[in-house]
RNA sequence: GGGGGAAUUCCCGAGCGGCCAAAGGGGGCAGACUGUAAAUCUGUUGUCACUGACUUCGGUGGUCCGAAUCCACCUUCCCCCA
């Protein structure tokens, strides 16, 4: 019955940005549901790592799409699309606004997105089978693979980036589709929903990176190494799982085992924290976004102003 | 005090007479990405008037047509003997 759009907010930035509590500023003045758009909050009981929002944080405002898988657990862009888009719209039938908040650019991508109707699962087994295949004959054999099939993926895909080889292969096997037409047909936008994404940078990268080793210091100081050891003793860092590749535990975990010293996972952290800060700039940059939260000198401004700059935005983009 | 080894571009580290502005890795910088994404991958990284020129390989001075590579001395560091 009802054919209007839902209109959300999205707020993102590169980690250690300030996204969070701009967001739980943002819904407390505005009315808003906080929808995580982040890939490793979801996970139950990596907290520390994850830079999750405390309990306070959490009880500010409501927060969805967090802790609701176990480590172990598979997850995919596809399935938090499905999930993060009922949920949006379930908290805007009550009268809330939705307000993403996150870092997973990919995933806010895919909600924005009307692919999602696509039936797109994985298959765990051909992957394995293309795997084995580059690491036999070699990516290069795999891509030519990818180019008698579909030339044009082929020429966007770099051969040494097997994963993404792979995953153009496995769209065709499993609809005997192209990924190049399956990209086509797809429609740019999802109906149900229109996303303003605010986009909270600022240019002073020396700044950035100091706020990380900041924060990341503040995690060990906070018990990192410790829920690490824990998780894994409990069996929930799986290698190979996404949850097992997250930042934070990757590092650590050697150190937990004894490969390597504390410092050297820190340091390791820090600087795997700076590469991925860097990869979301790019990304966020090259998507949709307003962007907010830097003077002329690319410092961050006072939390007040970032709110009431966010807020001006969001209220003309709900008006048009 | 005696003997031995080492000093290389932001860092580590190859090079041991021309093919060296100097392998490789790290870091830095830039980028890709339509679904495993905190993943995966790519490019670039002495300077400039950039298909060429110029300044680099601890310092100074030599040898040689030619040196990061050989010689001498100096400086610093490491190891062994005392």
């Amino acid at each position: 019955m009802e054919n209007t759009v839902c209109k959300c907010l999205a707020v993102v930035g590169a980690t250690a940005s300030g996204k969070t509590a701009l967001a739980i500023d943002l819904a407390r003045a505005m009315g808003g549901e906080i929808i995580s758009c982040d890939s490793m909050q979801i996970y139950r009981h990596m907290d520390i790592g994850t830079a999750k929002p405390t309990v306070e944080e959490q009880a500010a405002a409501p927060h969805h799409m967090i802790d609701i898988l176990s480590p172990t657990e598979p997850f995919s862009a596809a399935d938090y699309a499905t999930r993060a888009e009922a949920c949006a719209l379930a908290v805007a039938s009550r009268g809330a606004l939705p307000i993403f908040c996150g870092g997973t650019g990919l995933y806010l991508e895919a909600v924005r997105s009307a692919r999602h109707g696509e039936p797109m699962e994985s298959d765990g087994a051909f992957r394995a089978e293309m795997q084995a295949l580059a690491e036999r004959e070699g990516a290069l054999a795999l891509h030519a693979r990818l180019a008698a099939i579909d030339p044009e993926a082929a020429e966007a895909t770099h051969p040494n980036n097997v994963k993404r080889v792979i995953r153009a292969l496995e769209i065709y096997h499993l609809t005997g589709r192209t990924k190049t037409e399956t990209d086509r047909l797809a429609s740019s936008e999802n109906p149900r929903l229109r996303i303003l994404t605010l986009f909270l940078d600022f240019s002073d990268r020396a700044l950035l990176y100091r706020r990380i080793d900041e924060r990341v210091e503040a995690m060990v100081a906070a018990g990192l190494f410790e829920e690490t050891e824990r998780l894994y003793r409990e069996g929930l860092l799986v290698p190979g799982t996404t949850a097992a590749g997250a930042i934070g535990y990757k590092e650590c975990l050697g150190a937990v085992l004894g490969t390597k010293s504390r410092e050297e996972a820190i340091e390791e952290l820090k600087v795997a924290t700076h590469h991925y800060a860097k990869r979301q700039k790019t990304w966020f940059s090259a998507h949709p976004h307003v962007r907010i939260g830097a003077d002329a000198e690319g410092a961050l401004r006072p939390r007040e102003d970032l709110l009431a700059e966010a807020i001006a935005h969001a209220n003309a983009f709900l008006s048009e």
